[in-house]
RNA sequence: GCAGGGUUAGUGAAGCGGUCAAACACGGCAGACUGUAAAUCUGCUGGCUUAUGCCUUCGUAGGUUCGAAUCCUACACCCUGCA
């Protein structure tokens, strides 16, 4: 793949007690890490244009194959210019493969060796998503980060007793992927990177032989999934304290789906390199925000109603700097307006992209 | 003036003899949210105090009944017709 070519795909410039320190070379650009993503599932982060994104610092869109397929779908995003003119965001964007709604549509869903099959929540008509489809939808959507199409599972007692076969299974989709990307990827000048998936649940025998399975392949990047699903701040990070010494350095370690700070700041000790989250945008429709010691605060209380200051006195986001007061936001998500989320938003994701930015160096 | 309808907790609105401190919605208070079926969901929302407990509530004042938000009488206010 990429790692092949004169400048590799990861350049890691510094490494301090297990923070790494670098930048991942896409064909959008490059990017410093460690880094946090916005989600954009459908096309935008919601609530925020990509202007308002670009200002929180973060430098690349998280966008997924599922939704995206459903509506307005792939074709009709290649019409309009591909998924970087459609949506306006001319950074990076990673596309998910659909392997999270595997497990997060898994009471509507069917899997088999092949594939998935979804029924679309719209119409109920069924929708197959396979490892090879799942390629050619990300590539036609123009993303620069594709990610594998992997098995994920929960952890609930059902589906431990899938973790075995989602894993051996999110191998042979990864391998399944790899070849489908391959193909369709071996005319193109510049062809965008490819991330394996490492899967293994709880269980620390399975997740050393998945990440071993997926360094094992020439993906351009290593990305942990199935965590942050409900084990608890504990589990997590046992494990991927574990995980920490086997990661191959030469490549970029991106932790999915984590966005708590206290949880980014413990994973980026422990070298990872991107991340990327709802929780940002999610928590900040529904009234809550973090300040200055990664404390939650709810806007929506009373005790802010006739509270003057700022979100967070020392933010530099534009939410904090233009002097919306919390008793102004406080209103406003009483009312229903949503231009609350979406200051709460900026002012969200800047919070995390500091976090990210305290950790980089040179 | 006559006839009819109405007055229920912060608001709207069910209930029309006991299982009613009173459905439901909104509002209010608090919480949850981790590769977004999430501008969503959950709990509480008369008082005391948390109990298979007590007290005070369904326009006001009386009455009937073992028992009334529910039936009767009077009064007050509101609405709709006819004058």
């Amino acid at each position: 793949m990429n790692s092949t070519k004169n400048t590799p795909v990861y350049a890691l410039h510094n490494t301090t007690n297990g923070v790494r320190s670098g930048i991942l070379h896409t064909r959008a650009g490059a990017v410093k890490t460690p880094f946090f993503m916005p989600v954009g599932t459908r096309g935008a982060v919601r609530s925020l244009t990509p202007e308002q994104v670009k200002s929180t610092g973060a430098q690349l869109i998280l966008g997924n194959t599922y939704h995206l397929h459903l509506d307005p779908g792939e074709k009709t995003i290649k019409k309009l210019g591909g998924l970087h003119a459609f949506m306006n965001w001319d950074g990076p964007i990673l596309t998910d493969s659909g392997g999270f709604q595997v497990f997060s549509l898994a009471h509507m869903s069917k899997i088999t060796e092949e594939g998935v099959t979804f029924n679309n929540p719209k119409n109920g008509d069924k929708v197959l998503l396979t490892p090879e489809k799942s390629m050619q939808i990300q590539l036609d959507l123009g993303a620069d980060i594709i990610m594998a199409f992997d098995d994920v599972v929960g952890l609930d007692d059902t589906s431990r007793k899938r973790e075995t076969e989602a894993f051996e299974r999110t191998h042979r989709w990864l391998d399944r992927s790899i070849a489908e990307f391959k193909l369709l990827t071996k005319d193109m000048e510049k062809p965008p990177l490819l991330f394996g998936i490492a899967q293994g649940g709880l269980n620390k025998d399975l997740r050393k032989k998945s990440l071993e399975m997926v360094q094992s392949t020439d993906v351009d990047g290593i990305a942990i999934g199935g965590l942050s699903v409900g084990e608890g701040t504990p589990l997590m990070h046992d494990m991927l304290e574990f995980l920490s010494p086997l990661y191959d350095p030469a490549r970029a370690h991106y932790l999915m789906g984590v966005g708590e700070p206290e949880n980014m700041r413990f994973v980026i000790e422990h070298g990872i390199d991107m991340l990327d989250c709802v929780l940002p945008t999610r928590n900040a429709r529904h009234g809550s925000s973090w300040i200055t010691g990664d404390k939650k605060i709810h806007l929506t209380n009373a005790k802010y109603k006739e509270d003057i200051s700022v979100i967070d006195s020392g933010c530099d986001c534009y939410t904090c700097q233009s002097g919306y007061s919390r008793g102004f936001l406080r209103h406003q998500f009483k009312v229903g307006e949503t231009l609350a989320g979406t200051l709460t938003s900026i002012h969200n994701i800047r919070y995390l992209e500091r976090l990210c930015e305290e950790y980089r160096q040179g």
